[in-house]
DNA sequence: GATATAGTTGCCGTATGCGTTAAATATTTC
DNA sequence: GAAATATTTAACGCATACGGCAACTATATC
């Protein structure tokens, strides 16, 4: 259960409204289960799965707070996303270098 | 047709390991769909949908050679992207925020 | 110990995504 | 103008995603 942090999974994960809300949600403060399904307009069990898939994307971290095991504290973990961030950074970089080659060839041939 | 740039759009066609693959492709310089197809593994028709979705995402821009009516180019589009990038870096900002938050907030219970 | 609370899981229906093969479209080339 | 080339579209099948509701598990409360 070591988070794949796979752009895949990462992606797929981010790419319901939903779940970005919770990570929305959560890049406030950690939040309760029940606090994200009503932050969201879903039901629990609806929410439940969200949370699961987040999780299984390594997006979020569960924890209970030892005063009360039935709870469950939903917690961001950012790695996921600062991979994916670094694949469209380096998409962006090769970009431009791509664009600057471009000028570059025009301005020879003018 | 001005590329709706929604970061749903966005992430669903990323999403997939063969657009990104495109999008890889395409980083490098702008390319052909048979070249496309090809570099990722495809059969044209498949290779067809991927673009569209990618064009429809805003991610991919089409243009013909004037030399040869019958083939596309594809070349990247980078404002979905960093968009994207923004939303990730906000994200970022703010789960660091709440980091150095908690930690003053252990210091001052120390 | 009975009941309430917090969440998760099973099952169902509907919707959507992806690849394949077979046409269809448009344009070049001979 | 007939055949080849580049790419898209149509029709089909399969798998998977998402939400709703009901059942279930675990823990807390009275």
């Amino acid at each position: 259960m070591p988070a794949a942090a796979r752009l895949d999974d990462t992606l797929a994960a981010l790419a319901d409204p939903h779940r970005r809300r919770v990570v929305e949600l959560l890049r406030e403060r950690p939040r309760r289960a029940g606090e994200l399904a009503e932050g969201a307009g879903l039901t629990a069990a609806a929410m439940s799965r969200h949370l699961r898939t987040l999780r299984r994307a390594g997006l979020v971290e569960e924890t209970s707070p030892d005063f009360d095991a039935r709870v469950r504290v939903y917690q961001l973990r950012p790695e996921p996303m600062v991979h994916l961030l670094r694949w469209l950074e380096e998409t962006e970089r090769m970009w431009s270098e791509q664009l600057s080659a471009f000028k570059a060839h025009v301005e020879r041939a003018d």
